[in-house]
DNA sequence: ATCCTCAAGGATATTTAATATCCTTATTTA
DNA sequence: TAAATAAGGATATTAAATATCCTTGAGGAT
């Protein structure tokens, strides 16, 4: 069971995206180039994060993306559901009713019980990601890179956006 | 991100095994007829669960697999990281190294902050999984059946421990 | 002793999901 | 009008999950 590289990078795109001022975009090209990784596929992560309403598009020459709502209004949750689906992470198949003994068109009033505790822990990590917002990490990204670096890399964002 | 199917299999076979009078083996055949799962693959399942000395075996007739400790002393998180594996499901691949403007062989102290949010939202699944233990369990599966398919059910897998 | 049953585990499909690239279309800016 | 861009469809490639088959060696039963 493991993420999808996806869910990686549209958290750094959404983080970098949250530190522009107001109203800047940020191509997919741009994007790409920052964090090495290839454009084209980038792009459907990009996609399926303005199909959550979590950053808007606009077309043409200094295009790109930029966060539809304030950086404090958006939650790791947001961003990894976006990517990943909001399915949880257990399927349960029922596998209980397959007991030989047991009737076959039987109903049951309660889920399975494997399944409650699969689903409890679930939530349980959705409320951990529901609690960091993005402006939680605004600026811890570059803060293990020496003052001059952080420079450069605010300048090569800023001659971009 | 969805856990593998075998994981249910493994939880529900566990279950089973806790209900059973100490000592007595339930082989892989039983247990796949009674979850109507496949035999050969169940089996694989079963390995990982015995390797991680949650179960043991006994071979020839009358040969399977029983609880190798007390169910009290079993929890949903070694069940699951036995057959999932002990990885987190987030794979840090570090692309904040890629930023352009940064020296190549540059060395960091602190892990990546989207890594550290994603493996705490890990660790609070875990705490979950293991808080709870195959003894709460016991009876919970078959509490919703009828009291008679109940009695079926329990002397249906006696005959066959 | 001999035979049958069983777990362990290696080998190998088959299916599905993740990863990745390419191309077309419509839109916006210069 | 031309260039750059996001959106999205089509498709290829790779990896993982799912599943089956077969061999080996251990344990009971006859």
């Amino acid at each position: 069971m493991r993420l999808k590289s996806q869910v990686e990078w549209a958290l750094h795109c959404c983080i970098l995206l949250a530190g522009l001022p107001a109203g800047r975009y940020l191509a997919t090209k741009t994007l790409a180039e920052f964090h090495g990784v290839p454009k084209e596929y980038l792009s459907k992560a990009l996609q399926a994060v303005s199909q959550a309403g979590l950053v808007e598009s606009t077309l043409g020459p200094s295009g790109g993306y930029r966060l539809a709502r304030a950086p404090e209004a958006i939650t790791f949750l947001d961003v990894v559901e976006a990517v990943e689906g909001k399915g949880p992470s257990f399927l349960c198949t029922e596998i209980r009713k397959n007991n030989p003994c047991r009737p076959a068109g039987y109903c049951d009033d309660k889920p399975c019980g494997i399944a409650r505790v699969m689903w409890e822990a679930d939530r349980a990590w959705r409320e951990t990601l529901a609690g960091v917002r993005l402006s939680d990490l605004l600026g811890t990204l570059e803060s293990s890179l020496p003052a001059q670096q952080r420079a450069d890399t605010a300048a090569w964002i800023a001659a971009r956006s």
